[in-house]
DNA sequence: GTTGACTCTGTACCCAGGTACGGGGTGTAA
DNA sequence: TTACACCCCGTACCTGGGTACAGAGTCAAC
């Protein structure tokens, strides 16, 4: 229940400390508390948000999209059925994006393959790999 | 085997014909040949290219890693141990984010579960999707 | 009570990945 | 032979996601 200054945040994350102060105001991490003297205050759950939401950047998503990850929460002010159905549209992007990256990886497995002589050198996986989805 | 002027190709693969110019400048479609007039004239080879870039693209690869994919093909002026290490290097990093976004889907399965009733509505499985990996 | 490491704010700058625009030439159909 | 849609080039501009910097205050240790 410890709480963290924006300069130990971001070293406990490996952000920089005008990424914390970014996030701040683009919505992603929320507004904490101040000291007397205006220093930021954050909490145990903003070390999780900061590290949640580099994860999800690392795997190719927006912040715009971390976003909208971040806010399908449970909680009494929420709709229910919205959240539902956005947390489904977003588990079917993920899905389909997942289909993708696994023909990509196939594509690039036999290619290294063909490298060592084994299997058919085909002229070029990795182009036909995204073909047929 | 017909070509395509960089106006086609750009309406083909669903992009802004300045794009086309710019992955040109940026070297991920060859420099193609040209009319007399200077028009361009593209090849099927390439319409299987720009397609290749934007899914790749969508599916979280930036241009340079684009690039990088791309120049993963069998030719005799390749070192072939070195594609073979290279292409095995990006499936790895290829089946790491998918397990990634494995987990974060499954939360979202789980969080849309839980927005029924069915299931303990557990606080926030968005945000411990990605914390044991 | 001064030093050094920290914090604050605002604004400016950076790179990636495009997109728009102006001024000009081309090609074809009426 | 003119209209219209297309192409060329160069350069400028835009958005997203940060990063840097200046000028000022804070706090702990010595």
């Amino acid at each position: 229940m410890k709480s963290w200054t924006s300069g130990a945040l971001a070293r406990n994350a490996g952000v920089n400390i005008e990424t914390v102060r970014y996030y701040e105001r683009r919505g992603l991490l929320p507004k904490p508390p101040r000291t007397q003297s205006g220093y930021r205050l954050f909490s145990d759950d903003a070390v999780r948000r900061l590290r949640f939401i580099k994860r999800a950047q690392q795997i190719g998503f927006s912040l715009k999209e971390v976003k909208e990850l971040l806010g399908l929460q449970i909680n009494p002010r929420t709709m229910c059925a919205d959240v539902k159905r956005r947390a489904e549209v977003k588990a079917a992007d993920i899905e389909s994006k997942v289909r993708d990256l696994e023909a990509m990886r196939k594509a690039l497995v036999k290619l290294a393959a063909a490298c060592s002589g084994r299997g058919p050198a085909t002229q070029c996986p990795i182009l036909e790999s995204l073909d047929h989805l």
